[in-house]
DNA sequence: TGTGAGCGC
């Protein structure tokens, strides 16, 4: 039980020039050097079994192995990209490789970076082999531990580099939550409220971008406004984890529903 | 206590 020295964040280090993408030097090799032990699988109990009865189980599901002429996505079906974000400085593109490279899913790995200073823009790209394995590895890794470090993984869909992603059915409702313990991510926050109002939309946990530490706050999107109320009255005390939550509305600078006014 | 922000040349 060594931790690999490759996965230790540099105490402080210039970092070096790196490509622009990062890839494996053999796609078809059978176990690399370096090894990630697997996401933390906590046993939360809003993990819910995979819905039957219509979709294939995930498992070899060989589709056609698209060689040349079948690469081009017609639909958001296609998408086998997520964005991930909150990254740190020092996590250069094999960390991200490393990071999904146990699941022998991942095709590449890119951080975004500055031109001029080549400093990390604080997110990147992990593409799949398969849109199926991208939405395995969402639902695997998103909100668990990264490796050597007291940070979760903030991961999503890449949508606005694949074109036009399917528009939100109407407004959001935002309400603010607050003593969040730090263990609660924004999928469990997400969870949480979901069990109990059908249109809740997401959740955002907010982090120090420095550190990718918790606030200790967050935000829950609804899609129905009186759920959005009721849940502020409702949920306002109950336990996300180990902490009552406090609930309040939500500031928003965006645009909101219509809880504005003046 | 507290009111985010994150899409690639």
């Amino acid at each position: 039980m060594q931790p690999a020295s490759s996965m230790v964040p540099p105490p402080m280090a210039a970092a070096p020039q790196y490509q622009q993408q990062w890839m494996p030097q053999q796609p078809q090799q059978a176990q690399p050097a370096y090894q990630v032990p697997p996401p933390q699988q906590s046993g939360y109990y809003y993990q819910q079994p995979p819905p039957q009865g219509g979709a294939p189980p995930p498992q070899q599901q060989q589709q056609s192995q698209c060689t040349a002429s079948a690469a081009q996505p017609t639909s958001a079906d296609e998408i086998r990209t997520l964005w991930i974000g909150d990254l740190q400085f020092w996590m250069d593109e094999q960390y991200l490789y490393n990071c999904f490279a146990q699941t022998g899913e991942v095709v590449s790995a890119k951080v975004i970076r500055n031109k001029q200073t080549q400093q990390s823009e604080g997110y990147g790209f992990i593409e799949f082999n398969s849109h199926a394995a991208a939405e395995r590895n969402l639902q695997a890794y998103n909100g668990t531990l990264m490796p050597n470090i007291e940070q979760n993984f903030r991961l999503n869909w890449a949508s606005l580099g694949s074109g036009e992603k399917r528009s939100d059915n109407g407004p959001e409702y935002t309400i603010f939550v607050g003593d969040l313990a730090a263990d609660v991510t924004d999928y469990m926050l997400q969870e949480t409220f979901r069990a109990n109002y059908s249109s809740v939309k997401g959740a955002k946990i907010v982090t120090d971008r420095a550190t990718g530490h918790t606030k200790g706050y967050g935000f829950v999107r609804f899609g129905d406004e009186s759920e959005q109320l009721r849940a502020m009255t409702e949920m306002n005390g109950k336990f996300c984890s180990t902490r009552p939550m406090r609930i309040g509305p939500a500031a928003n600078k965006k645009s909101a529903g219509g809880q504005m006014q003046g």
